[in-house]
DNA sequence: AATACGGGGCC
DNA sequence: GGCCCAGTATT
């Protein structure tokens, strides 16, 4: 027992050995040296910027981070923010449900906790969007409590080190105990983002760079295996086709025709074309029949759009209207502006197929 | 325990 | 074209 725990000790020491040399400068960090001097991560900054990690890369991050900060420097001013505004922002990171429940957790710890975190796990999983992943992450990296963060960098990385044979998410227990066990009492939050950086830049999910590894010495399944084959996972199913057709409606002066998706479920609450139902039937032929106007419809092709679940391709349909006849739930957005609406990636790529410089910066 | 829920980067 | 991700909420 004793030979375990001096083990895990020297392997959490050679870790933060490690984020010390090698930590990147991420705009929400306090970095190893600025810690050392007192300075302390911003909740509201650890908070806005775990959200939007939640099964996203930094890279696709930062972007967003930094005019979400702008836009609303503190808690209060997002819990202040129009709901509409913050769908606008989040557009593009994808997972909207993630915006939704920021704006409500903003409003949670603006109204009901004066403007402060929680700074427990169990009191910051109950707000909305805070699962246990973020809560853990929140708890160490603002609080300095000693929590077990397993993300799926982690879980990579701890069932390497000790060649979990258990598939996922079967192993998340073990992994959680195995990752505890690790986690120092000094400094946590360092702890498990450099968790999370070796498993982002060495411990990688294809060819990881074992030989700069911190743990080579001590990984189970570099000694004994292929690094590579880890973390086990059950089997997936594979994903369906679904079929629709979009209508992008453009009016005399240069306008499209947009709505407003429902704030429930798939893409809640963004913006759209019109449209009909994507299902698994041959709507790319029926779908001219389901037209939001009385126009001429030109077929201008189709585009596809993978989802996590299913793989959407959508027949798009252009016309020129004489005049802009508001919608009982739509409006007329002029095609210079379209780029600043809540527009997600499918819509923006059926605009863009029926209208090819759309997006583009400059347009005649 | 299984399913719904985006998007982009990588090979 | 398939795989992977700094996951959460719902059922």
């Amino acid at each position: 027992m004793m030979h375990d725990t001096q083990k895990a000790a020297e392997a959490t020491f050679l870790l933060l050995d490690w984020y010390d040399r090698h930590h990147r400068d991420l705009p929400w960090r306090v970095s190893p040296p600025m810690a050392r001097k007192g300075a302390v991560a911003d909740p509201y900054h650890v908070w806005l910027s775990e959200v939007m990690l939640q099964q996203t890369t930094v890279q696709a991050v930062r972007a967003y981070f930094n005019k979400f900060l702008k836009l609303w420097p503190t808690i209060d001013d997002l819990a202040a923010a129009d709901a509409e505004d913050v769908m606008k922002a989040w557009a593009g990171l994808g997972y909207y449900a993630r915006a939704r429940n920021l704006k409500k957790c903003a409003e949670a710890v603006a109204g009901e906790h004066g403007g402060h975190f929680p700074n427990t796990e169990e009191g910051l999983k109950a707000l909305p969007g805070i699962g246990d992943y973020t809560a853990a992450a929140i708890a160490a990296i603002a609080f300095n409590r000693r929590s077990a963060v397993l993300d799926g960098n982690v879980e990579r990385v701890i069932s390497r080190l000790h060649a979990i044979e258990t598939p996922l998410p079967a192993a998340k227990p073990e992994m959680r105990a195995r990752v505890l066990a690790l986690t120092p009492e000094d400094r946590p939050g360092d702890f498990a983002q450099a968790m999370m950086d070796l498993g982002a830049t060495i411990c990688t999910p294809k060819r990881p760079a074992c030989s700069l590894c911190p743990f080579r010495s001590s990984c189970l399944a570099l000694a004994t295996a292929d690094p590579e084959t880890f973390p086990r996972k059950a089997e997936k199913k594979q994903k369906p086709l679904r079929l629709g057709a979009a209508f992008v409606a453009i009016d005399n002066s240069n306008a499209v025709y947009l709505q407003k998706r429902a704030d429930t479920g798939l893409l809640g609450g963004m913006t759209e074309v019109p449209g009909t139902g994507w299902t698994a039937r041959r709507d790319g032929e029926t779908s001219i029949y389901a037209q939001p106007f009385a126009a001429r419809w030109e077929h201008c092709g189709a585009i596809t759009h993978v989802f996590t679940h299913f793989e959407l391709r959508l027949s798009v349909y252009r016309a020129n209207v004489q005049r802009a006849e508001t919608g009982a739930n739509g409006w007329w957005e002029p095609i210079a502006s379209l780029k600043a609406q809540a527009l997600p990636t499918v819509m923006k790529k059926a605009i863009a197929q029926a209208i090819p410089n759309a997006f583009k910066a400059e347009r005649s």
